[in-house]
DNA sequence: CCAAAAGTGTTCGTACTACACCCATGC
DNA sequence: GCATGGGTGTAGTACGAACACTTTTGG
């Protein structure tokens, strides 16, 4: 503050989305983690996938010029969205500096089906990325390790899913972001005991064995911690 | 990306350090939180005590720029530093769009006490604040938050000391940044069980009592676990 | 009845808590 | 010896892991 008037120049400021959905497995029975990317259609990096954003908005706060970028590149509304990290290495971008504010986010399956594929926007496993523009494979290393984090002690799997779930779908949200099975006994009751769902008395008829309960999330209590943070506008 | 060939403008960008010292309350037997603020000497908030930072430097990464507004601010040397969050709001600031990357610092009492402080520098404890510039009262509020977290399943109290120190030494630094008292039975166990620290084969002679054990940190541990990030340069 | 998922019960081991107790030093 | 902090032992409790077992549906 004290050394110069000048302010910063010459630094551009980005904000970036790591969107993460979850497709069902047909042969394995089980789900895997997607996320969308965008091809850049120019230099530098032209051709290489990379993660949706752009340049930062003078009159937008960050969050909100990340929840717009989601929309605007897949047309998809975030069940969930946080702020990842600020990567400002000096180096990381060959034409000139760019500091990247990275948010991450979560959203619901039936709108990642919803949401068109085209040329230039695809969506690709996320433990199977071709090599990314930028920095962004270390980003998206970095997303996936605070999702799962975050899912042993925080009640984001809900945010794979619709307004109600059986348990077991739950467990298959756990299941495919930690990439191990979870005994189905054990589970039931941890979730049970902790205050983040609540039972409904409506149950899932037709299938082919004894119909389980749908639950629903106790909107009573917040999705996740993020201390004085918590109730940030978007 | 693809809106616009148009890069950020109008946007300025800030790096400013919440800096954490302990220092010791003689009456009450016990250390407190300390951090050290710098009085703004012009609009907005002229006369207001501020976080210490400055803009964000072209060649330099942003990590780098808050250990060299640290030392420049407080002549201090950070023992834990790291990226706290990104203050991106659009009217956090009244004269213009300003994006705040903001970082938290441990640093030792030895250095902290070193520290002179000027007509524009002054430390302050962390519990009892003046009404800061900008949204700063938030932001040490979060970094308290972090702080007090990340105390509980990592080894960053160890930041806090000198090179080797006693256990009851390592629990006054939990107790004060946790503000609670802890048994010294447990807590040793606790913490010689984890291979947090290594114990030395000296003792501390002089003391009026049995005189206590020496440790020193484990260097084959990481400090934090910032997942992928651990290894990032400053 | 059978298969399979939904859901319950029980046992075991670990880890944290509380607190009693012993140890070693200066005075 | 005595006060005091350093350090050890131990019983109680909580919670998760493993797994046997019962329940309820469709076929």
């Amino acid at each position: 503050m004290a050394a110069s008037q000048r302010r910063s120049s010459g630094i551009d400021l980005a904000v970036s989305t790591v969107i993460f959905a979850l497709r069902p497995e047909p042969e394995r029975d089980s789900s895997r983690l997607w996320l969308p990317l965008v091809r850049r259609t120019r230099d530098p990096f032209q051709g290489k996938w990379a993660l949706p954003g752009g340049w930062a908005a003078k009159d937008e706060s960050l969050v909100a010029t990340a929840s717009r970028h989601l929309r605007d590149t897949t047309g998809l509304e975030p069940t969930y969205l946080e702020q990842l990290y600020a990567f400002g290495d000096a180096d990381r971008s060959p034409t000139g500096r760019v500091v990247s504010v990275v948010y991450w986010a979560l959203v619901r399956p039936e709108q990642a089906e919803r949401a068109e594929e085209t040329e230039n926007v695809r969506w690709f496993p996320a433990d199977a990325l071709p090599q990314l523009a930028f920095d962004h494979n270390l980003i998206v290393e970095y997303a996936l390790w605070r999702l799962r984090t975050k899912m042993e002690y925080s009640r984001i799997a809900h945010a794979f899913l619709g307004e109600t779930f059986t348990l077991t779908e739950l467990r298959h949200v756990h299941e495919a972001v930690l990439q191990k099975p979870l005994d189905p006994a054990n589970f039931r009751r941890q979730v049970e005991t902790s205050d983040a769902i609540v039972r409904t008395e409506e149950r899932v008829t037709g299938g082919r064995h004894r119909p389980p309960r749908l639950y629903r999330y106790n909107t009573a209590v917040e999705l996740s911690d993020n201390g004085p943070l918590s109730h940030t506008q978007i």
